[in-house]
DNA sequence: ATTTAACATGTAAACGTTTACGGTTAATTA
DNA sequence: TAATTAACCGTAAACGTTTACATGTTAAAT
């Protein structure tokens, strides 16, 4: 059975719709009598408005779109919290969606968002590449990337700062002693890039070149642990693993017990994101704090502020990432 | 700017409305050449259909809502996991929605699901209370319980068989002899509610009773290490901890190290979910699988057949859960 | 050459809201 | 008492789609 209408509700107690409109939005030219009678009304019928028809006649909907890889990175999890904490109070709502690292889901995905027509966009795009930045600045939407940045393109976005995140680690797996580093890195975007920039130049620094086979990419939805299995089945024999994130260093470290490995003895691992349970594991992972929640706090102030002022000029959040020692090094 | 509509995309090729919705929607009553004029026009000016007008026309939204406590739990981010591969097969998409186990935002949420007019519904009801429930009957929403289900009302869940989770973590903490268990349970839900049924039965049967001040109910969005640490001074001597779920279990890893516990030495833990982490912590978590995908999996299909077929009758899929031991016991 | 069918296109109503505008009634003022 | 005003309420248009129905055109069939 279809949903309650308005005009079920007016039928009900016998007004018109406007009147009960006007009464179920607290308008003030109702009369308290009536406005009880139909308050009284919609209740009984279970009456819920509907924000198609609100929204096809206000433009908005009060969803915002929040496109990420995928929700089982706790990353993620910790960025679309943060969001949720602030969107909550202003009462918009998420539309999840997540494109597994592919350029085609994210696409797809992003036609589904505008299709919402969802107010506003956060997303952490797949590529360093601007076509999907085009598609929605073509489309007027309010957007705002997480995460990650795309070069050369005049955006809103919050991230960390990527290549001081790569330096950083290249000098604490230095002040370690570990020259011959193995790098797991993620695949196109421009975190990664920037990420493997600081750690490269850096190392360079201090002298040492490594050399492109000592940097693994890790293909999408794809356990890091086969990019590691596959660089020591060429014979590298690294004293360090330094991998894009947490998540990659996790898969990494049941990795490294499968072939027998004891960390940090054996071989040093570090990560990135600070997740939760890194404090926990088996050593406790060394990694770098990128404020995760706190990109999702920033990121959707961000776009309320668009939707509130939408001439406001794009803002740039940079954040500073956070060595966090631990015992795996 | 407001999107481009199919008036726009009509006006701009010289035909009617009609003819223009035809043509995107690959209608056969409209000539090749028209057909490649419509297309050509909405590419050029990006149009996107409004899934609000088209949900208004025909009564479907392709949303699915999904409410569950909290996306940061790792369980509930694979059971979502699990309901997107299979929502995304058939068009489907997901409104997010977080009740953090309060009953106010639970409710809250369910009026915007509502008011999105979402085609179907999968939740993981804070209470075993039955108002919820009874809301989306009247409303006339598909909806399928996940996780938790309702006692005493006819409905669709996917749960596994929470009465034996509880039942199996006593009888394999009795095999390695402990008798003095704290409880660290959830609070209000049927599945905590189950799981201490199975636990305190199980250990009855073996001529154990455990006193209430044994069981411990961790308040919503509190650390779980706070009901142990409230245990431990009230003078309990546990030797084994038994935690409703491994996000607690961790925090309860987490609080004996800073109580300086061994585990398992000093005392056992042991969890539900078998998140992925637990194989890597430190030490690696007893716990019990109890299919956090495959739930997400199921239900999604469930809802996916009230959808293809109205009338069907409820399904209630119990799956069974599985003891992983690992060295936390 | 006329009828018929097939095809292509347009007109208009409907979905569920909100609000501008106009109308009715009762209360206030002169 | 008549005029003005205030309070309340209804009518109808608009938002962006889809489709039933009507209309017009062309080709095929007689």
């Amino acid at each position: 059975m279809a949903p309650a209408t308005l005009k079920d509700v007016a039928k009900r107690c016998g007004v018109s719709l406007a009147t009960a409109s006007r009464a179920l939005n607290n308008r003030s030219e109702v009369s308290p009598i009536t406005r009880a009678k139909v308050l009284k009304a919609a209740e009984e019928i279970g009456y819920v408005a509907s924000s198609l028809a609100k929204g096809l006649w206000s433009g908005e909907t009060k969803v915002i779109g929040v496109l990420i890889t995928t929700i089982e990175n706790p990353f993620y999890a910790n960025v679309v919290s943060g969001i949720e904490k602030v969107l909550k109070d202003h009462s918009y709502n998420i539309l999840l969606c997540s494109s597994y690292e592919e350029v085609d889901q994210e696409w797809a995905a992003l036609t589904v968002l505008l299709e919402q027509r969802v107010d506003g966009l956060i997303l952490a795009p797949v590529q360093s590449k601007p076509e999907v930045v085009e598609r929605l600045q073509k489309n007027s939407v309010p957007f705002v990337l997480v995460g990650r940045s795309i070069p050369g393109i005049d955006t809103s976005y919050v991230v960390c700062d990527d290549f001081k995140v790569g330096a950083m680690a290249a000098e604490h797996l230095l002040e370690q002693g570990h020259e011959k580093v193995l790098f797991i890195n993620s695949s196109r975007n421009y975190s990664a890039e920037q990420r493997l920039q600081g750690f490269l130049t850096t190392m360079q620094q201090h002298g040492i070149n490594i050399s492109p086979k000592w940097i693994k990419t890790v293909p999408a939805n794809q356990n890091a642990k086969y990019s590691l299995f596959e660089a020591l089945d060429q014979g590298l024999e690294p004293s360090a693993v330094f991998c894009f994130c947490d998540c990659m260093a996790l898969e990494i470290l049941s990795g490294l017990k499968e072939r027998g490995l004891k960390v940090p003895a054996d071989i040093a691992v570090m990560g990135v994101d600070n997740l939760n349970v890194t404090e926990i594991t088996d050593p406790p992972l060394t990694t770098i704090d990128i404020q995760n929640y706190e990109m999702g706090i920033r990121s959707a102030e961000i776009i309320l502020k668009k939707l509130q002022e939408p001439g406001a000029k794009h803002e740039q959040i940079i954040l500073s990432p956070k060595l966090v020692k631990r015992n795996s090094t």
